[in-house]
DNA sequence: TACCAGGTAAAAA
DNA sequence: TTTTTACATGGT
């Protein structure tokens, strides 16, 4: 086995240990939170390495510790490659200040961030695993959907084999694209929904769908639309993937059943709320609205009181 | 048991 | 053009 280290700088404020939180049900073998470290196996350009990060510093003043192992030779490329891959997973140069300013506005907001600081939201290593899980999660609720996503990277993901562990990083398009109909269907998918998967991850593969490149975009809802053009992806499910895997904190799943549920808690006694009752509530988050909604979710989670 | 759960596309009206 | 329906599975 050959063991890396390298140390990451983020942007403060960060509490490292309350960003984690919702990986502490992972699963060891694809993404788990325990005893102050965080692992994920992730894709390099021509090895899987795991990582195992935990945190030297303090909210205020940040400093990340990161373990890389693989069981091939490791280059200062792969080095550099990797803290690149894990500063887009933490979301590590996202600067929290901007967005507590506008929370101001909100009170109910302004609490939340108060009882958050320093929270922020993770991201998917590629644009794909975000779409590939959105659209898992259609319909169906996220216990379930949880469930059928491990089972999804247990069967298709590619195995980096450390010692006597087994860690699993997220299918590629091409893995997917080539999935055997009944097995995917095994994973507990419904029939459209194995074959949206397919086919887009198909598309991908072949070249024929670039989601990369909605990176450089600068419109948000171009993106949407664009994604929602496509086969199997609808416009919630196209919001989701782009906050999830973008950082783009305009994009707000008003329509989203389980938001809803959450801001008529903080906001409306628990009356429930139609989705344009959401966006009006979300009107003076301005451009930071999914990163509220994050924090909304985040503190439900928690139970926290507005 | 029936119904719902962070939807979507295709069929029916 | 708008409304209804099928879909998978686990919890209530």
């Amino acid at each position: 086995m050959f063991v890396k280290e390298l140390r990451l700088n983020p942007v403060s404020p960060f509490n490292f240990n309350l960003s984690m939180q919702i990986f502490k049900s992972g699963d060891r073998q694809i993404r788990v939170y325990e005893n102050g470290v965080f692992r994920q196996a992730v894709r390099l350009s021509d090895k899987l390495v795991l990582v195992e990060l935990e945190s030297a510093g303090t909210v205020e003043l940040p400093l990340l510790l990161a373990q890389l192992k693989t069981d091939r030779e490791f280059t200062s490329a792969d080095a550099k490659e990797a803290a690149t891959i894990i500063t887009r997973l933490l979301n590590l140069d996202l600067d929290l200040t901007a967005f507590y300013a506008t929370a101001k506005r909100d009170e109910t907001l302004e609490g939340v961030t108060k009882q958050l600081w320093g929270l922020r939201s993770p991201t998917t290593q590629t644009i794909h695993e975000a779409l590939m899980d959105s659209i898992v999660e259609q319909q169906i609720s996220l216990k379930i959907a949880n469930t059928m996503e491990r089972r999804i990277i247990k069967n298709f993901g590619e195995a980096l084999m450390l010692g006597e562990d087994v860690y699993y990083a997220y299918p590629t398009p091409a893995a997917l694209a080539n999935a055997d109909a009944d097995k995917l269907r095994g994973c507990g998918l419904s029939q459209r929904k194995a074959e949206y998967m397919r086919q887009i991850s198909a598309l991908i593969a072949e070249g024929k769908l670039d989601l990369e490149k909605f990176r450089s975009y600068d419109s948000t809802e171009r993106i949407i639309s664009e994604l929602d053009a496509v086969r199997g992806i609808g416009k919630w499910t196209a919001e989701l993937t782009i906050i999830r895997s973008l950082q783009r904190w305009d994009a707000l799943p008003a329509d989203d059943i389980g938001l809803r549920r959450i801001l008529s808690h903080f906001y409306r006694g628990g009356e429930k709320i139609t989705s344009e009752e959401a966006k009006k509530i979300a009107e003076p988050w301005g451009r930071w609205r999914g990163l509220a909604a994050y924090y909304f979710v985040v503190a439900e989670l928690m139970g926290l009181d507005g």
